[in-house]
Order: structure tokens, then C-alpha cells, then sequence
DNA sequence: AGTCGTCTGTTCGGTATCGAACATAGGGTT
DNA sequence: AACCCTATGTTCGATACCGAACAGACGACT
């Protein structure tokens, strides 16, 4: 069984109405998520969603020739298989624990049967896929036109919000998978950032030193995802 | 008022039961979309949603600086305005149409009562917003690992499936806006669809000559979307 | 027919990223 | 203490794309 406190850790959770998470709270189960765990593989049936925790798992598109871009982040900011209640059943992408940590599992048709008895429920959901396509629509406009610099700063602030520390276990190799590109460039592209006094890296763990220096730096496409996420899921920020 | 037999070119409309769209019926307004009228504004409000019939419309981000990327493109197979449903109001995105045409218009608010009322429809809507969703992640990954020229062969299938002709209306330049891209690399990448013949090109008016040599050139993203979209609307495919 | 605006084609140097190969250095293990 | 694996740093030339400037060419309009 689950400890009803901890379930404070999920936001989407945590907004639910007293009613509609009590028909949950008992099919809820606290998982383990390991790094590098892969929850879905690309058009995978989905069992089970996911609500993080303290843990992030990236929705990855893996290219035939194996290399492989980040579409979106999923933390306790959110759900992840959202194909579950949008009917598809599958997505074409991959979800891979980005950070370990933890999660509250739930049985995809139980999630379904409370998206359509609970209008608050369903409205919940419904905001929140729409907060994620924004952030999807962002990342293709910063694949498009910014720099691997910028892309790193966007992506390390996405992270941090989703994590309650200021460090960051992750290698430049598998930032490198995630950003989509070489591993060298974001060698680069970190040294930068720890030369201006903004984090310190050493074999795989990154400090945030500045976080506001990181914010100075990153293309506008951090904000607008941000800004979006606080309009359509204005509960969530306000209980924090 | 509206011709019935019309509505069959918008293929979400034709999927609808026909309880349903008898309901829409006398609120629907067909109008002419014009090359380059922008629907909705970056964050302004929906009044009304478009099922386009033979138009094309642009989803597209548009940066503090002015250039801007496309995020993905709604034809006769969607409906513009998915965030009336979605619950936002509104998307940080300007909605831009991209082939003149016309579209049936109908009421934010109707669509919304249709939405919450008919199961049907809100099914159908939801997959089509998960299709959606597809096409905007496959954009971000086609931005990031792949060429102006295998970009600009997805773009024109991408259209070409949405129109009943096999000519664009379309310049160089409003190509490269949408791509997020300089007008002189389409120019290049376009010189070399039109050497292999397989397309002809002459201000302002794109000739599709050979489709399958297109489909031959273009990267997985676009048989990605291509699939996941008849996997999740396949009433629409099988009714053509 | 001539003019003009727009669309397309071409060129130039500059820059960011790639692909590959190799060097260095923590930190855990024996 | 010596070792080894992995993570990080550095270099090289190659390539794709950019930014700017300009040339040609089609077609609409007078």
C-alpha cells in the first residue's frame, strides 16, 4: 500500500480533488525507477502510466541508425503515457529514465476509468497533454535555431525543475543522446558554462551553481514552455 | 448556410456519427482561408475553431526576433484550434494559412458542448490530437538530425497529402519560413528535386512530377507520422 | 513594347557542428 | 600501490548551413 503524504510529490496527483484521487490512491504503487530503465519502447503497448515522483524520464525518438533525439521531459510535473487516455494506446517514441528516483505506477485502465468518471480528472489530464505539446512544438523550434550551448542551458534548467536538488547525476555522453548530438559538442559547450562560474562537472555529476547565470543565458524557448506549464496548470505552482 | 455534401472534405467531420454532426450542421460556416491570413495569434484567444476542406494551415512559432519555424500542418485531415478542447484557450503558436482554400468555421463554445456531450466526437478529436502530437515530435527530431533537402521532401509530401492537386502555390521564400530556414537553401535543395525531375518549379507554382521518387528521398519522420496517423484515425483512410 | 516588382539562381566568406582519432584524468577495484 | 575503466578534454579536416550581396528572369501592368 501507499503513504497518502508522499503522494504530494506528484503535482497532477496532488491537484487531484479529495474524491477523485481516493478512488486512486489504492491502485497507486510506489516504484523504483532505475537510470536507463526503459518504461515504453517506441509503439509499445502502455500497461501502466507513471506519475515521477523525484525522478525524470525523458520521451525519446530513436532514429533507425540508432542516434536519437529528446522530444520531451516528464517529472512531478507530470504523466507519463498520455497515449493511455488519448486513445492511441502507443506512441512512436521511447521512455527512458533520464534521473533516477521514484514513481507512483498505476494500471492504464484504471487511469482510463477515472478519466471518464471525473471531469476534474479528465480536465487535469487534458491540460497537462497540452502543457507537453507545447513543449514538444518548443523543442523542435530549438533544434531548429539555437545552439548547442543554448540547448544545454534549456536543458539543464528543464531538469533542475524537476529535481528538488541543484546537482545532476548524468554523463555528457548521455546528454549528448538526449540533445541529439555529439558528445564532444557538449563537452564544449559545458566547459563554457563551468569556465563562467555556472557549474562545476566532474565524471558524471554536474552542480548548478548559478542558476540564475544559467537563466541569463538560455534561449527564450525555456520561458515560453515554463510560462505555458504555470497558465495551464496554475494549481500545481500555487500549493508548492 | 451550409451544403451537407460538402462536408466530406474534412475528414474529421466525415468520421462523425450521424447524430453528431447534426448537431455541428447548422453551425457550421464554411469560408475562404487566403494565403497568409493568420487565424490566431501567438497566445490570443480562440474564438472558433476550422475544419479546413482543400486549405492548409501552418502551425507555426514565431521567435523574439522575427524568424520563425513551422511546428506542424493541419489540412481536410484536422481541425485548427485544438486547445479549445484541450481546456488552454489558447497556444503560444500562430496559426497561418499556408494554401488558400476553405474551411468550415464553427463556434469555440459549440465545439466545446460537442466535445463534453458526444463520446464520439470526443474520441475522435483526442486521437487526432495524439496524430498531432506525432507530427510535432517528429518535426523536432527532423530538425535536429536531418538535411534542408530531405526537410524540404517531407514538406512537400507533407502538403501534397492534404490537397487534391499535385501543384503547390507556394514560393521559395514562404518555404524557408516555414522550415526555419534560409530562402536560398530551399532554392539549392529545390534545384536539385527539379535536376532528378521530380519536381517543377517556376515563381511561385511547385509541379509534383514524380511523387514516389519524393518518397523515395525523404527521411523516416515522414512515414512515421504518415503511419501513426492511419493507426489512430483509421475511419478516415478507409472512407477516401 | 517597355517597365517594374517579385521570384529564383549564384557566389562569397564565415561559422557551427560533425566524424574520427587520440590524450588526460578521476575513481573504484584488486 | 598499481591498474583499469570510464568520463572528460583536445585536435584535425570536412561539411552543412548561414548572412549578405548581386545577377538573371518571368510575368503583370501600363
Amino acid at each position: 500500500m501507499t503513504d497518502p503524504n508522499s503522494l504530494c510529490q506528484n503535482q497532477l496527483l496532488q491537484a487531484m480533488p479529495a474524491e477523485a484521487y481516493e478512488l486512486l490512491l489504492p491502485h497507486l504503487e510506489l516504484v523504483d525507477m532505475k537510470l536507463g530503465e526503459v518504461l515504453y519502447e517506441s509503439g509499445g503497448e502502455l500497461c501502466h502510466v507513471y506519475f515521477p515522483t523525484n525522478c525524470i524520464v525523458s520521451l525519446l525518438y530513436v532514429m533507425e541508425n540508432g542516434s536519437s533525439a529528446e522530444i520531451a521531459v516528464v517529472g512531478n510535473d507530470g504523466i507519463v503515457g498520455v497515449a493511455v487516455f488519448m486513445g492511441g494506446g502507443t506512441m512512436p517514441n521511447r521512455a527512458v529514465v533520464q534521473s533516477a528516483g521514484q514513481a507512483y505506477r498505476l494500471r492504464g485502465q484504471l487511469l482510463m476509468q477515472a478519466f471518464n468518471q471525473h471531469g476534474t480528472i479528465h480536465h487535469l489530464l487534458l491540460r497537462y497533454t497540452q502543457a507537453l505539446i507545447t513543449q514538444m512544438a518548443q523543442t523542435a523550434v530549438c533544434n531548429r535555431h539555437h545552439s548547442i550551448d543554448q540547448q544545454l542551458c534549456r536543458w539543464l534548467l528543464l531538469s533542475l525543475d524537476r529535481l528538488s536538488t541543484n546537482e545532476l547525476t548524468m554523463t555528457q555522453e548521455l546528454i549528448a543522446n538526449m540533445l541529439g548530438v555529439r558528445r564532444e559538442g557538449v563537452t564544449e559547450a559545458a566547459g563554457k558554462l563551468q569556465d563562467a562560474g555556472l557549474i562545476h562537472y566532474s565524471r558524471g555529476r554536474i552542480l548548478v551553481l548559478d542558476r540564475p547565470g544559467l537563466e541569463a543565458r538560455v534561449c527564450e524557448c525555456y520561458q515560453v514552455v515554463k510560462i505555458e506549464s504555470d497558465r495551464l496548470l496554475p494549481a500545481l505552482t500555487k500549493v508548492i
